[in-house]
DNA sequence: ATGATCACTTGACACGGTGTAAAGTTGACA
DNA sequence: TGTCAACTTTACACCGTGTCAAGTGATCAT
């Protein structure tokens, strides 16, 4: 009935998630974690070897938690490249309030801790990926812009729609989200294809 | 001849700036900067409250260090406004190879450091001051792409030039400083006005 | 029921980095 | 010659991370 090592494990992840989530985010301490699970700042280094290996942990926690519901199926079933793009922008952005605190505590551990920076490097390899997937989709179409090649937009589309970017929108300048889908999808479309978006 | 509290100043802001701008960066700590002053721990705690405070001091010491040329001339004497925008783009590139190291201390400490948090701000705020203006001249011809503001397109503006968007494209993708400038400028105005660039 | 084992707690400590405090050194200037 | 200012030296308090070892309590096999 729920007890035992994994259970533990659990409070753990749960209470770093909301943590990092809610409160002053990148500066919480193992202490603070502790408290909040309910356990001794001792339990969590028997299940995690360091900080930054807490919060690897935990992005992984997210997406496990998340991966039931499949955001990405739309975006496979699309077939013109514009509307891919578009789709994605709409899921990543959604995804990206869910593990916003999670993503502010690693990239200000990545600079000192080389574990948080490749696990971070890792997923923005991750997104890479997709986003050259996405702008080989507009190349083979002919859609790119004159000069660009599918490698240039796929670093352009990363940057575009990169968490820093998401957070400075949403956060300093205060745009919901759907104004951020809307504008950023308009901008990475404009600035890739130079067609209006329609 | 060059001696006294002011040179030794100068002494430890130059050494920050350096190690900064060369080594690990972020992680440099006051025994460091103080090493490659040539000067004790503790003469850095004569001249600065704090780390952030050094850092803050840091910016302000390059910034006059760089004050004599004015770049931002070429930028005033533009009349047409995608073409100050092209200039601004190529100006502010050239000063973040400048900055880069602070500005990534910075960053960093921002997080957890309010003072820095505070320097920061201000100079993002500098910098969307400048991007409203070139929007706003933009909004004035009348060019900018359907369902933008002159507000919302300093925002696009402000994260499309961003240090973070730059630092990534620059290092992470190994991106030229002129593949940065043209492609930077050209997604820039597709996305602003959906005009393709000349 | 007993003993072993596992998961966790408790309390202590080493380490590294920041920032503070106080006494000592050196050179310039009157 | 004495004084002052700038800097050095040494020492230390503080905080957060990570380690260590002994102790507690529940569970489970025999």
């Amino acid at each position: 009935m729920s007890s035992g090592r994994i259970e533990t494990r659990r409070k753990i992840l749960t209470a770093c998630w909301t943590l990092l989530d809610t409160d002053a985010g990148a500066g919480v301490r193992m202490s603070d974690i502790a408290k909040a699970a309910g356990v001794s700042r001792q339990a969590l280094y028997l299940h995690f070897k360091t900080r930054a290996d807490l919060f690897i942990a935990t992005t992984q926690f997210i997406d496990e938690a998340l991966a039931s519901e499949d955001h990405l199926a739309s975006y496979r079933a699309a077939h013109d490249p514009a509307e891919k793009i578009a789709i994605f922008i709409s899921e990543w952005a959604r995804h990206m309030e869910n593990i916003q605190g999670v993503a502010r505590a690693l990239l200000v551990a990545a600079p000192t801790d080389p574990e948080a920076d490749a696990a971070w490097s890792e997923r923005m390899a991750a997104i890479h990926a997709l986003c050259l997937d996405m702008t080989k989709g507009l190349a083979a179409a002919g859609r790119l812009r004159p000069g660009l090649s599918a490698k240039r937009a796929a670093d352009l589309l990363a940057v575009t729609i990169s968490f820093q970017t998401w957070d400075r929108l949403r956060h300093d300048y205060g745009w919901s989200r759907g104004a951020y889908v809307s504008h950023i999808t308009a901008q990475a479309l404009a600035g890739l294809t130079g067609e209006l978006a329609s």
